[in-house]
DNA sequence: CATGAATGAGTATTCATTCAT
DNA sequence: CATGAATGAATACTCATTCAT
């Protein structure tokens, strides 16, 4: 290890993100570039000069907004679920039937899988085990246990069946997963009536 | 071809296996070796070296058994996959009724998710697109193919759902690698009654 | 030239120093800071922005006032051969018997190593080979033949051996700066006595 | 950091050296020409494929035969430190007077300047403290507790001045390396009358 | 004048692949 | 056949220097 301790590189994961125009500008660039990029062949697949490439930039300014690959790829993940989870959370229809919740849960996954494909596409699709950080993780750990908790209280009313919560999230979470993936991968059309049948389908694998 | 492929590139397609007993030994230590690694970390996450280190055979020795990193993989995923569709079709019972044959589908998924739990893990839980070669793709083609049959056919009898069958295909084996996911990932135990039912509420979902 | 010069190298030779008040002062702050850090970790472990956070300018001002970081280095080199050549030579004692000149070179350097410990570091105890231009040797030329005229005039005295000049600068010089090393590295402590005890020793070399 | 534990890159300080002829060739190589830049041009101006390439071997092999950069450095190093000793005690005078021991002393290491220039030029020319490991730095310690004790029995016989040891240290090694650093930079020649006339020079210094 | 974001050539190190033994 | 030492292109990351603001 050098031992030229570097005064100048922050070593703590985020930097501060630069608030002028130009400054955001890159970084999002970059986030996206690397989006893309990452969704295409994986995490390891990709190296950090095709990202800087792709979003226009030198290989070394990625290094001005994020302290390492990884730390870029954990913001990546973070920002991608933060958004997934604010958009189904918003204006939660918290004292509607089991029946509309759910609707409403799968509707919104849906429009993300529309408008963020590629968002969708990176959050589910790969396999992040290798490279996720502590704080990555406990977003992830977060968002399990609202919906754990969201199911516990729909079996307590007695609208969903009552087995092992966990049993019915990785059910319907995995048929979501597995009719995007058909569509990328198979051609498989996923338009409105389509999101619909398939959401009617797998609320009868959850109800009593 | 990936993107990241080295300058000198492997010549011949294919090696032919040497058939000698001490040759598949090693023909199979090094795809079990890589089976394992690929698992842990990925394919561009390992490295050749490891797999020979693993399998308890020289670096080199992998060349005369795979023309390249990218020829070991696609012959593990072709493996993997062949031994997967293998199991579910060994004397199916093509006369029987669709809850029948959902059943009997459900359950040798179960039993090779739990008996291979790595080749699964392999198969489901990564993301193959960048080093897939036409071969590999076109096996997958097949298996898919043949998956839409038996649901068509299912369909004509009144049995399922009368949708799309690829809509299908993604409801019940996302359900089933979303499971899998889960026992790895969050600790959900797929033990055999959580099997059962969890096939009762997926089988609800893709009935009439 | 470094065989390690950047392709994009600095075309000018020499800035010229700005002499307003402040400049004079952020020139003196980025030499103060290059010296503390070149002792520390060398020239070539250290970066130029680093040098710039410690003096408290911005990266791109050390190049208002410095060509290059090699133009810093030796402006640096220069400044203190040159600081510590003329608290040497104020007022030296031309007529003085040779014991009492080498007691006033003595006393005069140990001043100098004890008031600024970091230029006398900085200038004896790293190798400068590397990037010291013609400036800075000739200097360092300058300084050595003065050294032997010095010591040639009290040969011809007949108050010191009559060996070779550069012998006798060798071995005094010498002397001095392992002292000053020892004392870094090894913890001797080096108060007046030890001064005092030392040039005695030192002055038994040379004597007749 | 990435995740991906190389199980064939040991992390150990020191690789088994191959004990092949062309193994040991190409250790050798690199050490010498390692050696040879760092002289030149000191550890941080010296780039690892400039040692590969007047090695004659790629840059890759460095890595075959040492852990790092810092890890060659050091066995350099303490090979070096440990060929200089093992030539000062080879059958060292033990009983003899300590004008004697001291003489021996001398002419092995004005031997060892003269047969080994580039090895003593990296010893003593160049300052190691910033990538010295601990094994470098408990190797330096024993050659300082040896000195010490060798100069304290000395001056318990009363043939050398009763002061700091450490200081008759500082005065004589500083004379040693005084005359090389001379010879090196300033063209004082060295040769045997030279060396015993310095010897003569310094033992003045230290006895009694 | 001063800045610091941006750059891209440079750094240490890794690894897919080859080939002499 | 099998090996593993050797390779050099590729990797993640750094830094001297420039230039728009």
């Amino acid at each position: 290890m050098s031992p030229r301790a570097r005064a100048h590189a922050p070593s703590t994961a985020r930097r501060p993100a630069p608030t002028t125009e130009r400054g955001a500008d890159k970084r999002e660039a970059i986030l996206q570039a690397a989006l893309e990029l990452f969704v295409e062949r994986g995490f390891h697949g990709t190296a950090v000069p095709e990202v800087a490439e792709r979003a226009g930039v030198g290989a070394g300014t990625i290094y001005r907004y994020f302290a390492s690959k990884e730390a870029l790829v954990n913001e990546l993940y973070q920002q991608q679920k933060s958004r997934l989870l604010a958009r189904i959370l918003r204006d939660f229809p918290v004292a509607a039937s089991a029946r509309e919740q759910f609707g409403t849960l799968w509707r919104r996954m849906a429009a993300y899988a529309k408008e963020e494909p590629l968002g969708f596409a990176f959050l589910e699709l790969h396999n992040h085990q290798s490279y996720l950080d502590a704080d990555s993780k406990a977003l992830e750990e977060r968002i399990t246990q609202f919906g754990l908790g969201f199911i516990a209280q729909a079996q307590a009313r007695g609208d969903i069946r009552a087995v092992d919560p966990m049993l019915l999230v990785g059910i319907v979470m995995g048929a979501f997963i597995g009719l995007v993936r058909r569509s990328t991968e198979c051609g498989l059309v996923l338009d409105d009536p389509a999101w619909t049948t398939a959401e009617q389908c797998v609320w009868e694998a959850i109800r009593v």
